[in-house]
DNA sequence: GTCCGGATCTTT
DNA sequence: AAGATCCGGACA
């Protein structure tokens, strides 16, 4: 039986397993497919951020390891999902590894199909996928979730400080943000508040 | 056990 | 500019 065109084949665990910037890069323009019971949500990946591991004084996995970056220490290609604020999920892409914690936050999707609201953030990209905690730790490459290769070429990539990661000292100015270039989906990245 | 603050978003 | 709302991590 042929599939339809848009179940092309996940990217595999592979392609996660290598410098954690280089992925972040790459993601962009990939989609992502989401099965949440009888509904079909995707979204093709418009922004990204590297988070690279215990020496990145704004990755989780910095603080040691622990129930929930337990996942990041382990394999790449499956999915470290946290809550914040009480209130919101955030999708990441476990890279590297096993014992090297290091992952891609995925901060916005341009709606393709499903989804619910805009995904111009990384909480509402896991609103508009219905991405909860019970994701975590779930391969990349299931049928309840996966990345799956660009279907068009990107446009140009631009790169920037991550958002929101103030605290983080000289790990606060790094380029480790990546989004396409003019796309409408692009979080805001408000910018929070500057460092004293 | 208490306490603090956050890889956010919405509303004022 | 601040509130919503909860958990992880730090400390005692």
């Amino acid at each position: 039986m042929a599939e339809p065109a848009t179940f092309a084949a996940p990217l595999p665990a592979a392609f996660f397993d290598r410098a954690t910037e280089r992925v972040a890069r790459e993601l962009i323009g990939c989609r992502i497919v989401r099965r949440d019971g009888p509904h079909r949500r995707a979204g093709r990946i418009v922004e990204t951020e590297a988070y690279l591991g215990p020496r990145d004084r704004a990755c989780h996995s910095s603080r040691g390891r622990t129930a929930r970056t337990e996942v990041m220490f382990g394999p790449a290609g499956v999915a470290y999902v946290y809550m914040i604020y009480g209130m919101y999920f955030c999708l990441n892409a476990v890279t590297r590894g096993p014992g090297v914690a290091e992952a891609v936050l995925v901060r916005a999707i341009e709606p393709l199909e499903g989804c619910l609201g805009r995904g111009d953030g990384p909480g509402r990209v896991c609103r508009a996928l219905r991405i909860d905690g019970r994701l975590n730790s779930a391969s990349l490459a299931g049928a309840d979730l996966a990345i799956l290769p660009a279907d068009r070429p990107p446009a140009a990539l631009a790169r920037g400080p991550r958002v929101g990661v103030g605290y983080a000292g000289i790990w606060a100015k790094r380029l480790l943000r990546f989004w396409e270039r003019g796309s409408p989906f692009v979080s805001r990245a408000q910018g929070k508040r500057a460092p004293a």
